[in-house]
DNA sequence: TTTGAAATTACAACTGT
DNA sequence: ACAGTTGTAATTTCAAA
């Protein structure tokens, strides 16, 4: 993971569709170098996959809420009970307040009360508190030209 | 947007290296079709893009946090000023306590620590809340196949 | 790094609904 | 007109020298 790799995920976070031929020009490598260097970051779990990111208003997620969800007991196995819900994006386990912060999308409000109430059926939730999203302003990945963990070499 | 757009754009959003060929295939369409599909759906935007996703943890994004900020005036112009700060990787205006909500990927809580200040120095900011995430159970797409935003039949 | 064969994409002209 | 099919040229991928 040098400044060369770095420069090629930023390239292929912007658009993955780019040849590896105008992928090494950007980066100063030859097609074959390059290819060699994005096959390695693919094996090794850097690069997770190439996606296409979908407009979420176009596919029934105009809405966008967090909701903090309280529980009687240690939710830390549940993972899968909110995998269920597709409109369920992200769930993480949380310090402070509540146990578990969800982010959610929906078509409409209507749809994300049903949502709330399927949250609330999962075994362990005492309490659900939404925070509705009135504007965007963007939603990017993390650049790989940030600064580095300062790994220690061993 | 019918079936077949939404079977496209899940099987995009899983893998974006598959060829036209097998992506038609699996749509029952011929390459030819396929591409023609893809290329309305890039161009009209419901594709925003295609990316590589790159695992946060091995570029410097060990950390998530989610910050609530309160502040002192309207925040609705000051996007430019939290999208210069790289490890905000989400904002959004808010309906509750708060003005704003951040999510902010940082390599070590030092860091993160760093971004709060540079968020407190942002004009009319009066004050922060972070929320660290422990353990991320899932960060994924909303998916194609969800339901629709019912759009009323003209 | 360069090379070259195999695969894929992009773009025709054509067909049927 | 419109979306899909087939065929073809130009690129691109990818393994081997």
């Amino acid at each position: 993971m040098d400044h060369i790799d770095r420069a090629l995920l930023a390239q292929l976070q912007e658009d993955a569709t780019q040849s590896y031929a105008a992928l090494g020009r950007t980066v100063g490598l030859s097609p074959g170098a390059a290819h060699e260097r994005v096959r390695k970051l693919r094996e090794s779990g850097v690069i997770r996959r190439t996606t296409a990111e979908v407009d979420p208003t176009a596919i029934g997620g105009a809405f966008l809420a967090y909701v903090m969800v309280d529980s009687t007991s240690w939710m830390g196995d549940s993972a899968n009970a909110f995998a269920a819900i597709p409109e369920v994006l992200e769930a993480h386990i949380i310090a402070g307040a509540a146990s578990l912060l969800l982010k959610v999308r929906t078509p409409t409000t209507e749809q994300l009360q049903d949502v709330l109430r399927r949250i609330y059926a999962i075994d362990g939730v005492s309490g659900t508190q939404a925070t509705v999203s009135l504007e965007t302003f963007f939603e990017r990945q993390l650049s790989p030209t940030t600064a580095e963990p300062t790994a220690g070499r061993p």
